[in-house]
DNA sequence: CAGCATCCCGCTGGATACTG
DNA sequence: CAGTATCCAGCGGGATGCTG
């Protein structure tokens, strides 16, 4: 049994599905493992999910230790995502999903190539 | 681009992502990683699941040849459900997650023990 | 035992407009 | 630019009861 913040998890397993529980965080992680960047790069980066769900989300990956958040005193206003340490991480998460997917796509998909690592 | 059955990935995360998108289908293959489960043993593997869902998301495990159901001819009924070769692939998605989790839980989180392999 | 059918509620997340 | 605010629709999923 672990405890965080007064939440318990069973195992490791659900600790980890409990922080990234949905598609639109692990997105927010793959792009960030690509270098740190900017709320706007972020929003265009996918089309599919909205602003406010990038903000929503990106809160909660910052309340979780798993991005960092740097604001600049600047006019514009510039503001930099990265991820943490414990953010950095996931890279083998992710990873192992691509993995899966590339012998998924072998297997059952019509893939034209494999791009996007 | 990859193609199957008509919808569209952009790269096999996102693949990996369509397949097991939320977190009862990887609980389901978490259980089925211990051996193939019958019907109520599912359901009382995880107790904040309930039946129907446990019911559609084997289905949709089913469909996505994730795992294979096996109808034995008895009475009463029994049906089994097990890893199908691609399935048992997502063992490693699995245990990197579960990595992950344990580094996790050490650097913040109060753990008793971590059990649950 | 292994489901299916129904009803229903809550929350996620979309669209749009406004602010420091 | 980087958000916040509000309003609202969809659907995932809970509870319960029925069937082959």
């Amino acid at each position: 049994m672990i405890t965080i913040n007064e939440k318990e998890f069973h195992c490791p397993v659900e600790l980890t599905l409990g922080i990234i529980n949905d598609k639109s965080k692990i997105f927010i992680v793959y792009i960030l493992l690509g270098g740190q960047k900017r709320f706007k790069d972020i929003c265009e980066a996918f089309s599919q999910v909205t602003q406010k769900t990038v903000t929503q989300k990106l809160k909660e990956l910052e309340a979780d230790h798993i991005i960092e958040r740097t604001v600049f005193a600047e006019v514009p206003p510039r503001v930099e995502y990265a991820l943490s340490p414990i953010g950095l991480e996931l890279k083998k998460v992710l990873d192992s999903m691509y993995v899966f997917g590339e012998s998924y796509a072998v297997k059952y998909g019509a893939k034209d190539n494999i791009p996007c690592k």
